[in-house]
DNA sequence: CCCCAGGCACCTC
DNA sequence: GAGGTGCATGGG
C-alpha cells in the first residue's frame, strides 16, 4: 500500500473534496462506508478504481482519498503515482482564484463561490462520463450514481485493495457484453438501449476523444452522434471530462436560475440561451460558474 | 394514487 | 427549426 498527502498550504486556493465529488458532476466515485482500515481513522474516504488505460502505470489501480485538513488531501493507493491520478481527475492544477477572477461577479455567483469554496470541476475518464450522463436524463442524482455502481459491479473488473473489493468502470469492450435486457435489469429503464447503442458505436471506432481538437460548438454537435446524447448531455461530457470549461450544461436547475437571475439570457432555443449564458459568465470559464451555481442551488442555501 | 427526476428520440408541421 | 409526446423506474 502506498500513502501520501497533497498539500495546498503554499497556494492561495484549496479543495473541498465532498463538494467536488458529491455535487452531481461525477458519478464515478464512491463514498467509503464502514471501518475498512484498521491502521487509523476511517472516516471520509472516497474511492475509485481505474482501468489501466486511465492510469500512469498502465495497470488497473485503486485510489482512496479524503480531506485531511482544509488545505490538505490524504490518499492511499495501489500505486505510488496516485497523486498524478488525483491531479488529473480533480483538476488540482486549476488555480481557483484565477478562475473566479475571470468570471463576472454578481450576487448569485458571489454566494456560490463563497458557500462552495474549494469546489473543482472534475475530469472524468471519457467513456464512463459519457455513459453516466446518458443515464442521467430524467433521473435523480443519487440514482444516477447507483446505476453506475451497478454497471461497475456487473461489468467492470474487480480489484482487491487492502482486503476490500473495488470495481473499475467497464471498458467499451466489457460493457458491450451487456445486452439491453441486462441493462434494464439493473434499472436503466429506457436509457438501456441508448447505452447499448452508444457502447456499440464506441466499440466500432467512434471514440469521443477524437472530437477533442474541435471548436466547442462543433464538439458539442459531434457528440450528439451518440444515442442518448443531446445538447445537455454533450455539454456535461465536454465540461466534466473533455476539458471544455466554456461548456454550460442547461438543465432544469440552471434553466430556472436563468429565469430568476439572468432573464435576459433566456432565449428560444438551447443554442441561443447557451450562447447568452456563456457570455454572461465570461466565456472561456463559464462552465466553472455553472458548476458552482448548480451545486449551490441544488443543495439549498 | 399522483408527481417528479442534471432530457432525449421521434414524430409532425 | 420549432413544437409536442412518450418514455422506465423508484422515491416522496
Amino acid at each position: 500500500m502506498f500513502k501520501g498527502d497533497i498539500s495546498f498550504e503554499d497556494r492561495s486556493d484549496n479543495i473541498n473534496l465532498s463538494a467536488t465529488l458529491e455535487s452531481g458532476q461525477t458519478f464515478l466515485w464512491d463514498r467509503v462506508e464502514g471501518e475498512i482500515f484498521s491502521d487509523d481513522t476511517y472516516d471520509g474516504w472516497y474511492s475509485i478504481a481505474l482501468e489501466g488505460k486511465h492510469t500512469p502505470t498502465n495497470t488497473s489501480e485503486v485510489v482512496l482519498v479524503r480531506q485531511k485538513e482544509k488545505d490538505q488531501l490524504e490518499w492511499k493507493s495501489t500505486t505510488e503515482k496516485a497523486d498524478i491520478i488525483l491531479y488529473r481527475l480533480l483538476r488540482l492544477g486549476d488555480n481557483l482564484n484565477a478562475i473566479q477572477g475571470k468570471i463576472p461577479v454578481d450576487d448569485l455567483i458571489q454566494k456560490a463561490f463563497s458557500e462552495k469554496s474549494g469546489l473543482r470541476v472534475v475530469r472524468d475518464p471519457v467513456f464512463p462520463c459519457l455513459i453516466s450522463f446518458i443515464c442521467s436524463s430524467q433521473m435523480r442524482i443519487e440514482r444516477i450514481h447507483g446505476m453506475q455502481s451497478e454497471i461497475k459491479k456487473e461489468f467492470g473488473q474487480e480489484i482487491e485493495f487492502d482486503g476490500n473489493a473495488y470495481y473499475t468502470y467497464p471498458t467499451p469492450e466489457q460493457l458491450s457484453k451487456a445486452t439491453e435486457e441486462d441493462l434494464k435489469d439493473i434499472g436503466l429503464g429506457y436509457r438501456a438501449s441508448y447505452v447499448e447503442r452508444t457502447t456499440e458505436k464506441v466499440v466500432h471506432g467512434k471514440d469521443p476523444r477524437q472530437f477533442n481538437g474541435l471548436e466547442y460548438e462543433d464538439a458539442r454537435n459531434a457528440l450528439q452522434e451518440f444515442v442518448g446524447v443531446g445538447d445537455k448531455v454533450a455539454d456535461c461530457v465536454l465540461l466534466f471530462s473533455m476539458g471544455y470549461l466554456e461548456a454550460v450544461p442547461l438543465d432544469t436547475w440552471i434553466n430556472s436560475a436563468i429565469d430568476k437571475h439572468y432573464p435576459s439570457c433566456s432565449a428560444s432555443s438551447y443554442e441561443k440561451t447557451s450562447k447568452n449564458i456563456r457570455e454572461q459568465f465570461g466565456g472561456e470559464l463559464a462552465g466553472y460558474a455553472q458548476t458552482y451555481i448548480f451545486s449551490y442551488l441544488r443543495e439549498g442555501d
